[in-house]
RNA sequence: GCGCCCGUAGCUCAGCCCGGAUAGAGCGGCGGUUUCCUAAACCGCAGGUCGCAGGUUCGAGUCCUGCCGGGCGCGCCA
């Protein structure tokens, strides 16, 4: 499903310094060797090498190439070679294997591309006003009297990350908080509490979430009769005692969904004493909600917040409209929208025979809000990935439809950023033992109590109020990095010991390369004066790349404005996570192989400490793209 | 029945969009490193029919087809 439309602007390629020039330069010789025979759509096809006996960066262009001009590859490798011009900029090119050209970047030009990156915008500059997009983002979705749990986990966390590199990148970003307060289930709670609280049973300003969830599941109770059973005994004939026990049981919740759907209507109709029950539980829920997101420092706020009930009183007028238009149909009494021309067998449902509309009808609405009132240029939505077909049948009526045109008469990019399950270790869905869902709360409260103890035991010098931040930070950064780390679209198993063992790619680890960098460069101050502020600006210290750490380090920088790019455009967090998994990676064995402080070469330990900077640069910004809190102790 | 997603080391995962050299990490196992900037670290060793079978290609974990296994979904719930 993903991208349906392409955008009017597309990012840059992802390339960046060292590599344009590269790509640029053997183009160049490819155009100089071949002239008119090359293919116009020849590409250099540079990648980074693998491995480091291979040079930094190699052209893979001349086996294709070969082929292409009826010679063989090494002959167009060499062919490629005598007319590249890079002696400025990297070592003599070598042929290897069946036509591999490799490259190695001079350690100088490699040290001026670091210092070009080495800017206030470490290579990602806001875009020119014309590229600038407005991406509105939907997130956590979280539903009316109902605690949020694993699944509102992955919705909030992947959300604000999309939302946050976005931002990152420059472009104007909305979250939207989807919030299912609205249908026949709202109407259910919402008319027992009002009943319960007239009858002296309920007080509602001491209304607790918990005390709405057991309203929420008593009243879907009263209202969920056994039909089937019914059935059961009318069929097997039961007996007359389990006959009248079912019926008076299906009475009952017939009654109760009669009254449920009196209360819809009450609230329709903007009945003032439903609406006031209504708002009182829809503070509450919303209250513990931004409580969460706030803890899991998540920006999910209230006017990001639109309820699907906001959405009310567009859908007849939007059905109606399509009905018009006659871009849908009428269908055994139901409304429908066809998409066949989109390659969707199954139509979009948005007006059921009994008058009343879907999730489909208000997320029609939802789209037009977002492009046709909010300006939105794309459209992200974090929602599970069973709502796959769910979102192709939108996003395609919506276009159908014309909801997803932009002012400019294009169609705005609809994507749905799809994610899978959380399973528990047994690979099963994430549950209690008693199979209910785990509360996000408690979820946070464990990983906080865990961290807490792993930081007392490693650093017990730490006081008490910093320990708990610390713990805090990292339980959290703990969570989300697990959430964030792997291809969304897969499942993934939820397990604390793993993304707090502080060891491999862990959102810990991360924040602990961060703690190393910010401890040199305090040492560096505190102990030989050198301000932090003296390594970067215009008499900052020269670059020396001279041992082989710190040259997979420098490597390592300079990918991370085209990393964060690519992982904004596709919209997978977990792009970013592995670079700076290889960042990090790259400064440990740095950090252990080159002595910064005590190094007597006063040229190489500055150049090392902008090292460190720029390292520790990157990583806060990367750390805080995904939403995780970096720290400078733990 | 149809559709979508997934299948890579004992375990947890990258790599697949856009095909390139001996398929990478982490955990776990084994062995090393601390008079030195946070060892929550670093270095090394062992460990893989990339689900199976065809096909395309000079070259396939990556692209195509079929199959097997697992998950999810498929108008009148959201």
């Amino acid at each position: 499903m993903q991208t349906t439309s392409a955008g009017p602007y597309t990012v840059p390629p992802m390339q960046s310094g060292p590599e344009i020039i590269l790509s640029e330069r053997l183009l160049e010789a490819m155009r100089h060797a071949f002239g008119a025979a090359l293919p116009p759509d020849a590409d250099p096809l540079l990648a980074v090498s693998k491995n480091p006996e291979f040079g930094d960066f190699q052209c893979n262009a001349a086996m294709s190439l070969g082929k292409a001009m009826g010679i063989s590859p090494r002959a167009a490798a060499e062919r490629i070679v005598s007319a590249l011009n890079i002696d400025d900029v990297a070592l003599p090119a070598r042929i290897a294997g069946p036509g591999f050209i490799n490259l190695t970047l001079r350690p100088e030009a490699l040290a001026s591309a670091l210092d070009a990156m080495d800017d206030g915008a470490l290579g990602l500059p806001p875009p020119p006003p014309g590229a600038r997009e407005t991406i509105v983002v939907d997130l956590c979705g979280v539903n009316l009297a109902k605690q949020m749990h694993v699944g509102h986990l992955r919705a909030t966390v992947i959300g604000d990350a999309l939302a946050r590199i976005w931002e990152r990148l420059g472009h104007r970003v909305i979250r939207q908080n989807h919030f299912g307060d609205w249908g026949l289930p709202i109407a259910m709670v919402t008319e027992r509490v009002k009943r319960l609280a007239e009858a002296g049973r309920v007080d509602l300003d001491s209304l607790t979430l918990e005390d709405l969830e057991g309203h929420y599941r008593a009243a879907q109770r009263d209202c969920d009769a056994d039909e089937r059973g019914l059935r059961a005994v009318e069929r097997f004939g039961l007996g007359p005692k389990a006959d009248a026990e079912v019926r008076t049981q299906v009475e009952g919740a017939r009654e109760a969904t009669a009254r449920a759907r009196q209360a819809l209507v009450a609230l329709q109709a903007h009945e003032p004493g439903h609406v006031r029950v209504w708002e009182r539980i829809s503070e509450v829920t919303l209250a513990a909600c931004f409580e969460n997101c706030r803890r899991l420092h998540a920006t999910v706020t209230r006017e990001a917040t639109a309820g699907e009930s906001t959405y009310a009183h567009e859908l007849a007028p939007l059905v109606e409209d399509l009905l018009a238009r006659r871009v849908a149909e009428v269908d055994d009494g139901a409304v429908i929208v066809r998409l066949d021309e989109f390659g969707i067998k199954e139509p979009c449902l948005v007006r059921k025979r009994d008058g009343g509309f879907l999730y489909a009808t208000t997320d029609m609405a939802g789209i037009r809000r977002r492009v046709q009132g909010l300006g939105a240029d794309r459209a992200i939505y974090a929602v599970d990935a069973r709502q796959s077909l769910h979102f192709r049948q939108v996003f395609a009526a919506s276009k159908k439809a014309g909801y997803a045109r932009r002012a400019g008469g294009s169609d705005a990019t609809l994507l749905h950023a799809a994610f899978g399950m959380v399973l528990g270790e047994d690979g099963r869905p994430f549950k209690t033992r008693s199979g209910e869902n785990v509360r996000l709360s408690d979820l946070i409260d464990e990983a906080i109590a865990r961290a807490e103890l792993a930081v007392a035991q490693k650093n017990p010098d730490l006081p008490a109020d910093e320990r708990r931040a610390v713990a805090e930070a990292v339980g959290i950064g703990a969570i989300k990095y697990i959430d964030l780390s792997s291809d969304r679209s897969k499942d993934y198993v939820f397990s604390f010991d793993r993304m707090l063992a502080f060891e491999g790619n862990t959102g810990p680890y991360l924040q602990y390369a961060l703690v190393r960098v910010r401890s040199i460069l305090r040492k560096a101050h505190l102990e030989q004066g050198i301000h932090e502020d003296s390594l970067g600006g215009p008499g900052r210290p020269g670059l020396l790349i001279a041992a082989p750490e710190e040259k997979t380090l420098a490597l390592a920088a300079l990918k991370f404005p085209a990393t964060l790019r690519g992982a904004g455009e596709a919209c997978e967090p977990h792009r970013l996570c592995a670079y700076l998994y290889e960042l990090a990676s790259a400064f440990s064995a740095f950090f252990a192989a080159c002595p910064v402080l005590s190094t007597p070469d006063e040229r190489v330990k500055r150049s090392r400490l902008r090292l460190c900077r720029l390292t520790g640069r990157i990583l806060r910004d990367g750390l805080e793209a995904l939403g995780l809190v970096p720290l400078e102790r733990m």
